[in-house]
DNA sequence: AGCCCGGGCAGAGCGGTGCTCTCGTTTACA
DNA sequence: TGTAAACGAGAGCACCGCTCTGCCCGGGCT
């Protein structure tokens, strides 16, 4: 991260950005399963054994760029809620909303790597943690300024949490602070909703069915808004 | 799928079904990346160009193992809903909502199959399309029904559906018969929402978030039914 | 009854993959 | 200056999907 100490520490660290930049460009091409390290190296007028120097499996550099797909939605998210009126909750929801959506539609792959079903042995390492929270950190920001402007006003009839689910409401307060029980699961009702499409439109299944994706997207997020009673 | 007329076509039959079942005991325990002609052709005691005269590529195995995943959900739906009194409609959604979950628990790799990332350059063909709407065309019997009986009241406060979607809710009423633009895309919520719990939580996103999952889903699933309004 | 034809399977082979090991070279540091 | 670590090349292993060829054998027609 630091500034290159030694000449070779520099070059290094230019030919694993390099080697990262051609992966991501074949994985938005051919996608996870055609990411091929042998291409890779091919295209960098390498041997295929050299790669291992610097990704010791074809799984660590996978990892590489899920810790990037988390970061890019992260900053698009917070890029997103910078330019909106932090009064304006209804319309910093809707903008995460979209500014997700834009990415997801602009790397299909990506997003699928990151939020699509998991490479086969592969299990997701505790550095993909810390990135994976930037973007549902915003959504919670998000809640919480709502709730302490006293803007989060849910329709009546919502069923009450059963007890069960108290030690994860507990937990999920560390992402939205101060929300009551019912509250914390409106939002997860909500960002789960908010993938759940996300999911569908990318992967295809809207297929035939819905066409007017945009528009479609937003009413449906504005459902969600409701239900959370996410007021202007 | 008739009866076998001559004595070749039977033990064709027959050894295509064995080789679908020993791919699908393949992909329950590799993923359908782990899926290998070559793997299936050596557990049969054959060789991996004997499979060629049953899949004409390893594509087309994985077509028919995507229809028999569709299917296998499509069936869990409708057995749920048809052991539930018809006017229970809140248990009905909830039956169907866990009948899926069950199944997709139970399943992760043949609902990561269907559900999940495409497979690369794999174009889901017409002959999926049928088997895909079995689950949803139960969701779609419920909501009816509510509907029919008046039990069906969305809270007050809900956005107005866009002009440019009317189109699209004039597709969906194909599958939700009568009810209004407004109904439709409280359903079309409560779908991806349901479809985004299971995906978040079969790939693996709620690890170390929630934890009483199955108490969170209900939960997540009754704040759906009171979007849509859906009384007992 | 005899023939023949076509479905079925085996084997070899092509080009591709991830990954390992060895070997000579270059670089950084003590 | 000497040494240990980093580096790249090359060969090779086991596997993959897929193709082509050739043999076998059973069922249907003459």
């Amino acid at each position: 991260m630091s500034v290159g100490r030694s000449a070779r520490e520099r070059v290094r660290a230019e030919l694993t950005k390099e080697i990262t930049d051609l992966a991501r460009r074949q994985l938005a091409t051919d996608g996870a399963g055609g990411l091929s390290l042998r291409a890779v190296a091919r295209e960098m007028g390498m041997v295929s054994s050299a790669m291992y120097r610097y990704f010791p499996s074809r799984d660590d550099l996978l990892t590489a760029l899920i810790i990037d797909g988390y970061n890019a939605v992260g900053e698009v998210a917070e890029r997103a809620d910078d330019g909106h009126d932090p009064a304006d909750r209804l319309g910093r929801w809707l903008g995460l909303c979209h500014a997700v959506r834009d990415w997801a539609l602009a790397h299909p792959h990506e997003y699928a790597l990151i939020y699509g079903s998991p490479v086969p042995g592969y299990q997701a390492p505790q550095e993909t943690l810390g990135a994976a929270g930037r973007a549902v950190t915003v959504f919670g920001r998000i809640v919480a300024d709502a709730t302490a402007a006293g803007a989060l006003r849910p329709p009546p009839g919502l069923p009450e949490p059963p007890a069960a689910v108290a030690g994860d409401a507990r937990t999920l307060r560390e992402i939205l602070p101060g929300e009551t029980d019912t509250a914390v699961f409106l939002a997860v009702t909500a960002w789960t909703g908010l993938f759940g499409w996300l999911t569908m439109e990318v992967f295809g299944q809207f297929e035939n069915v819905i066409e007017e994706r945009r528009a479609a997207f937003e009413h449906t997020m504005r459902n969600h808004a409701a239900l959370m009673g996410l007021r202007g």
